[in-house]
RNA sequence: GGAGGGUUGCCAGAGUGGUUAAUGGAGCGGAUUGCUAAUCCGCGACGGUGAAUAGCCGUCCACAGGUUCGAAUCCUGUACCCUCCGCCA
């Protein structure tokens, strides 16, 4: 959510940010009711003084007459409040100088890493790996789990863990401190951190008000809601992991097969809460960028680095940058991280607060950054370290996680 | 799932219908005394109106409603916490 304050005195800003996203919201329509309701504030304000006058004087008539009067002005303010907090929540957040303007094809490379590797014979895709070193059952999956179900088997099941716990450790030893957060979440929590309005129907529902979250970003962004912290205390930095879930309606059709586009998978993820400075911001989006690029670079893995188009990037983010993996079943990059600066997008939504050196309380800034979510990064291990007989070498910092250093078939 | 108790500021904690929510502690700022310690003074958040981090007004005692001229205080609903019972990995 944006400052209504900031909104007013940067139109043009705003405008143009809900133009380059292609967002629907009507910013004339919020103006108007952002006007009606700071006039209907000073009028009910107003009886309200004297409504306190009257009943410090005892005076039975006078407060009557008032109350009456201001009964009917309060609903209305009530009812506007609705509308205007209801838009307000919709309004995307301002886009960073960086991010290119358009549709998803206007997305810009700025890095590659890596070089992907050259098979002397015909490579397999993971799906055909995992079914010949029965390590995934994707039709028992599919049978058990539904759509998109799947199963991790032998080596493939602690591999799994292996690479997860690999990503966690990388980050504790960087000073984050660790957190198995909650996954069932109040509504709060989505929309405060910027998942509602426009993510609902991606969101599993549990019972009448809980959802099932998509990532450890919302309840580790949460955990700290109104809270003011001390200025000594920041910056938090937090690496969660945790199951996420993710119901993908909207891309039926869409990687229909193999680990890339599942329901549930884990992930590793970084969040930070630092003062509220743009400077500050992108000093600590580098870092989260930087963490996550040195565990695709300890893996081996190819990469390239993609700044997000207006169009393609959430609407609670100032700058996207995704890392795409190198998967040579796909004969391309597939998006493995997602790396975003939110400024005091979700922290005005969720009220977290601190001090700053002259005492005054402000929102803090955020920024989330994937480490590492898996199965989907299976999928480039598997696939690029694959032999001619289709046996895989495990990258040399997980053997120390998986206790094997080859899977081959059996 | 059943029964009971509770939720007040950063923390502790008083306050069961009447103006500005006691008091203590922490933290921060200032004053003062060679230093340290001590002492004294000041400091809640949010909204409206202001050029204003000035004044003024309003709101906030878990949350949402209600009763009343007037609600932290009375009533209803919801959430959460604690104790006991039951069930349980």
């Amino acid at each position: 959510m944006l400052d209504i304050n900031y909104i007013r005195e940067n139109i043009d800003k705003v405008k143009k940010s809900i133009e380059a996203r292609k967002a629907d919201i009507d910013l004339e329509k919020l103006l108007k009711l952002d006007g009606e309701r700071r006039e209907l504030i000073t009028q009910v304000d107003g009886l309200r003084a004297k409504r306190n006058e009257a009943a410090r004087e005892r005076d039975k008539v006078k407060g009557e007459r008032v109350k009456s009067e201001l009964k009917s002005l309060e609903t209305q303010l009530s009812e506007i409040e609705k509308e205007y907090k209801d838009l307000m929540l919709q309004v995307p957040n301002i886009l960073l100088e960086e991010v290119p303007v358009g549709d998803a094809t206007q997305n810009k490379i700025i890095k590659k890493a890596g070089e992907p590797p050259k098979f002397s014979f015909k490579a397999k895709d993971h799906i055909e790996l995992g079914k010949l070193l029965n390590i995934i059952d994707f039709d028992r999956g599919v049978k058990v789990g539904g759509f998109r179900g799947y199963y991790l088997k032998n080596e493939g099941a602690r591999l799994h863990w292996a690479v997860l716990q690999f990503a966690f450790d990388h980050l504790i030893q960087k000073g984050f401190s660790p957190v198995v957060p909650p996954v069932i979440n109040r509504r709060f929590a989505l929309v405060g951190g910027g998942q509602f309005p426009w993510g609902e129907e991606d969101t599993y529902k549990v019972g009448d008000e809980d959802f099932l979250v998509g990532t450890a970003e919302i309840p580790l962004m949460a955990m700290h809601s109104d809270e003011t912290f001390e200025l000594k205390d920041l910056p938090k930095k937090f690496v969660g992991l945790s199951s996420c879930f993710r119901t993908e309606i909207g891309s039926y059709g869409k990687d229909t097969k193999g680990l890339y586009r599942v329901h549930e998978f884990y992930k590793v993820e970084q969040v930070v809460l630092c003062e509220a400075d743009e400077q500050e911001s992108l000093g600590f989006f580098e870092e989260l960028q930087d963490n996550s690029e040195e565990i695709l670079q300890q893996l081996g893995l190819p990469y390239q680095v993609v700044v997000l188009s207006s169009q393609d990037m959430g609407k609670k983010a100032a700058l996207t940058y995704d890392i795409e993996t190198w998967m040579p079943g796909r004969g391309s990059f597939g998006e493995t991280h997602s790396n975003s600066i939110v400024l005091d997008f979700q922290t005005r939504r969720l009220k977290i607060k601190y001090r700053d050196k002259d005492g005054n309380v402000k929102f803090t800034h955020a920024l989330n950054n994937t480490a590492l979510a898996s199965p989907r990064i299976l999928i480039a291990i598997l696939e690029n370290f694959q032999q001619e007989d289709g046996s895989v070498k495990i990258p040399e910092v997980l053997h120390r996680y998986t206790g094997f250093s080859m899977i081959s078939p059996k």
